[in-house]
DNA sequence: TGATTAATAT
DNA sequence: CATATTAATC
């Protein structure tokens, strides 16, 4: 029986974007569009004070980063340095808050969809994802909320139906679906149990195999600036823009750090965004996701 | 100020 | 590991 896992193990492990791939990715990732609409000191387009918040446009890269890849925690302040003041505990792990994009929930539930409730521990949820940064509290805390989702969700639309996630709205509850209402909940979650079906839980749910090809080339516009990466903001927040195209300004899913802790020895974290398929026909909400990937490396 | 998310503690 | 509570952020 356990055999089966293998299959999809290495299946899914396979299908992991290789480095090579990603790679070329940071770049070109932002969308004209995306970037027209950053760069574009546009007052009519009047973003939500909230939004507008993390604007990119890091006011002083630091030409020591070379790294073009777009990593998570990057050096907030170098020791040494300066400094100063006191105010921060030089040598504080303190973590920074962890922002659960989307995408990135995406591929919590990927992989919990995957491990099955019986192995859809925090330990190996975390591992599965292999996501840089992402440690296991990170995932444990997500998990509990993930939980509590689904079982919110279950009450609610219980026996039926099972469609539709994102158009209908079925279980909406402004409390708990904010992130989760955008990712897909595979519905094996919601096995109750109940019928006594020991079933099998892991079974490919929505997991949807992109084996089609990498990114499409879709540069053939003005010329965009290169935006993306990570912008240091005078709040002390790290911001990761990379996004493709989303529909109403609302939304905008961009990973985010806040207060970086300050990764104490060399934690260049080779996470590299990847464009990801989402399912087709969700709704009429064709947005690109963008996934964290992996490293391999934990 | 309130609401929600994430981290933290038990 | 799961749950509950607290803290931080939006």
């Amino acid at each position: 029986m356990r055999e089966e896992d293998s299959n999809w193990f290495s299946k899914w492990e396979e299908e992991l974007p290789s480095p090579e791939e990603l790679m070329p990715l940071s770049q070109t990732l932002i969308t004209p569009d995306l970037a027209m609409a950053f760069d574009i000191p546009n007052p009519s387009t009047n973003h939500s004070p909230q939004l507008l918040h993390q604007t990119l446009t890091p006011p002083a890269p630091p030409p020591s980063n070379n790294n073009n890849s777009s990593e998570f925690v990057d050096s907030a302040e170098l020791g040494g340095g300066g400094g100063s003041g006191g105010d921060e505990p030089a040598r504080t792990l303190k973590r920074p808050r962890l922002v659960w994009t989307p995408q990135l929930h995406k591929r919590f539930v990927d992989a919990v969809a995957h491990l099955g409730i019986k192995n859809a521990v925090p330990k190996t949820i975390m591992q599965l994802m292999s996501v840089d940064g992402l440690t296991r509290e990170n995932v444990a805390s997500h998990l509990q909320k993930y939980r509590l989702y689904l079982k919110r969700m279950q009450g609610i639309s219980s026996g039926g139906g099972g469609g539709g996630v994102a158009g209908g709205g079925i279980g909406s509850d402004p409390a708990t679906d904010h992130l989760f209402a955008s990712s897909p909940v595979p519905a094996h979650f919601l096995h109750p149990g109940g019928g006594g079906r020991p079933g099998p839980d892991h079974f490919l749910p929505t997991f949807v195999p992109y084996h089609h090809h990498p990114p499409p080339p879709q540069p053939q516009q003005q010329q965009y600036r290169q935006i993306g990466h990570i912008g240091l903001q005078p709040n002390g927040h790290i911001g990761l823009q990379s996004n493709g195209q989303f529909e109403h300004p609302f939304m905008s899913a961009r990973p985010v750090l806040h207060r970086i802790g300050g990764g104490p020895v060399g934690h260049h974290n080779p996470v590299v965004p990847y464009v990801e398929d989402v399912e087709s026909g969700t709704a009429a909400n064709g947005r690109k996701v963008l996934t964290l990937f992996p490293t391999g490396d934990d």
